[in-house]
DNA sequence: CTGAAAGCGCTTACAG
DNA sequence: CTGAAAGCGCTTACAG
């Protein structure tokens, strides 16, 4: 293959496709960039074209950076990415949407440092980032972090009080709502819910899901059959689902408050030998591929809808968070979707 | 708090801090870069740094990008981001070491998608770059795409044929020894071992591993014992289950090709009444916390280092893999801890 | 120890 | 439609 002189870096640059297409870097420069063919003859960009690709030219992304004064960075930072899945489908919602806005994400995982945190944020800044992303892998309330205040936020996955700051959380109540509907839809009166104990976004939505699902069936509502959990893992289900065993009359449904506490209800079940889903109808939550489509019988959950909180907020950014008159900002809640498996079958 | 006359950017720029410090634009950057205080005189480089403070100067990474020749920016493909906790783990170890180099991570994701991949290859090309790690999910043997031959590469969790690029995977054989190991030092002599019937680096690996520990502990190789599923999950492990329960005489402990076996296996063991670890020993591989340590019993299981391979493979980018003399590449080993819980207990 | 100046590889008014 | 030139915000020999 042919090639062009090199500068220091020994990359093929502009200046190499101008000289050797005989033309200045202006015209290389507008007939590589423009999209529509205004400034250039359409013959001198084709010929441009072709020796960049003789020539296997590359635009430098810094320089191009620097002289425009604007970067394609977006930064995502984010609390946790291997605890659970979860991050890795933000990240994944936020870089497709990026990619569609030929951008480039800069992402940072904390673990929750506070100092991390800090050196994340500095290093956003200083690479011109365009905006960022403020992410936690469960929904929650965050105070935001110094030094984030001179750069367009958003954030994915939680809010900040009085909601000053745009956000995109997962629709805690609708999912709740579905969870407990899908129960009621087969005819199940005494739905039990093992809820998390904790005091935080998702139990309260999912929560007041049941209940709105409960009054739109006509169903009473009744607290004894609210299980409450401190551990909502398979641990705390398991626990939960021996409480659950002695109610009488015995519940003919649950709705747990995720797939883990599911995990271990099965066991409890099995244990006694009540069998799912003929004697007990059983609904996750989260939607936790690594469990709920493998348990026996496979689990019927509600799934977290962290791909989108990634790609709406990364979109969000580019779009409104950038504009000088910012809109007002609000908690947007993304639906949570239903996902059908085995465990849910009308009462005997 | 004071500020300087400013540029199109809207942002403090180095000529702002060196106007107000009284100094020329080149003594403000050395006073700023130099670690060692050897081209500035200790008062001027104090005078310079309070007032860069004063201002809240950040340095431009672009600009400094630019005029070094040579950015920090490290490229890190994965296969598959949210599918498996592995590449958050992987991805956790990179961009740790990156960090200590004062490097900064550019990550994509192309979920095996070719143009996504070429897409990816792109734009880090376009960033400059100074190496890039090209990892799989899973380990196996990969094809280096094309476009990344002229950037120094390493792999992690995969490597080439005949090894002609460095790569840093797990060592499967050993994990697979201390497996079977764990069964065998409890005293277990009839150990079955439930491995998946797929060709490639795990299973082989494992299955090799298997039988070094047997030879080691005096133990006839027992063909028999091994029982292939197609089906590496839940469902495998619960078919394999049955069929090793007709075994006789009845192996005392199991090896599990992975931790989702392994909980299939679970559950066939339970609805024959067999109790593990009572009756059945039980060991797993890949240390995936949400079932390994969640099952009733926990299980023990083998990790896979998916940290440090992405730490690895970085260092070693940053260290080996851009100097002139490339060192000969290696496939290099990286042990697989064991993760001790209750389901193994000497045989009855 | 400090400063004037060239240069990194692009973009983009401004003339022609 | 095309080119000469200034500029993005830094770094770094080179003089003094």
């Amino acid at each position: 293959m042919a090639r062009a002189p090199r500068t220091r870096t020994g990359r093929v640059t502009m200046q190499d496709v101008a000289d050797r297409a005989g033309v200045s870097i202006a015209t290389a420069s507008f007939a590589i960039n423009d999209k529509e063919t205004t400034k250039v003859s359409a013959a001198t960009r084709r010929h441009v074209l072709a020796v960049a690709a003789e020539l296997d030219y590359r635009p430098n992304a810094t320089a191009r950076n620097l002289s425009k004064a604007t970067t394609s960075f977006v930064g995502l930072i984010t609390d946790s990415i291997a605890t659970t899945p979860f991050a890795g489908e933000l990240i994944r919602g936020a870089q497709d949407a990026a990619r569609e806005h030929d951008h480039v994400l800069l992402i940072a995982n904390t673990e929750s440092d506070p100092r991390a945190t800090e050196e994340a944020i500095g290093m956003m800044l200083d690479h011109q980032v365009r905006g960022v992303i403020y992410s936690a892998w469960y929904h929650r309330q965050v105070k935001i972090p110094g030094g984030l205040g001179s750069v367009p936020l958003v954030l994915a996955n939680c809010y900040t009080a009085g909601d000053r700051v745009q956000s995109f959380v997962p629709d805690e109540c609708e999912g709740g709502r579905a969870a407990t509907g899908l129960l009621l839809d087969h005819g199940h009166r005494r739905v039990a819910f093992i809820n998390s104990a904790e005091r935080a976004p998702a139990p309260t939505g999912r929560r007041r899901g049941y209940r709105t699902a409960l009054r739109e069936h006509g169903v009473g509502y009744d607290p004894g059959l609210v299980l409450p959990t401190y551990s909502s893992d398979q641990e705390g289900g398991y626990d939960a689902g021996r409480r659950l065993l002695r109610l009488r009359p015995r519940p003919t449904a649950v709705f747990c408050y995720n797939d883990r506490v599911a995990m271990g209800l099965y066991d409890a079940l099995r244990e006694h030998g009540v069998h799912v889903p003929d004697d007990m109808a059983v609904v996750g939550f989260d939607n936790q591929e690594i469990i709920a489509a493998h348990l026996r019988p496979a689990l019927s959950s509600v799934g977290l809808p962290h791909y989108e909180l990634g790609h709406r907020s990364l979109t969000w950014l580019l779009t409104k968070g950038i504009s000088q008159q910012l809109p007002k900002p609000t908690r947007t809640l993304v639906p949570c979707p239903t996902v059908e498996r085995q465990s849910v079958r009308p009462p005997a």
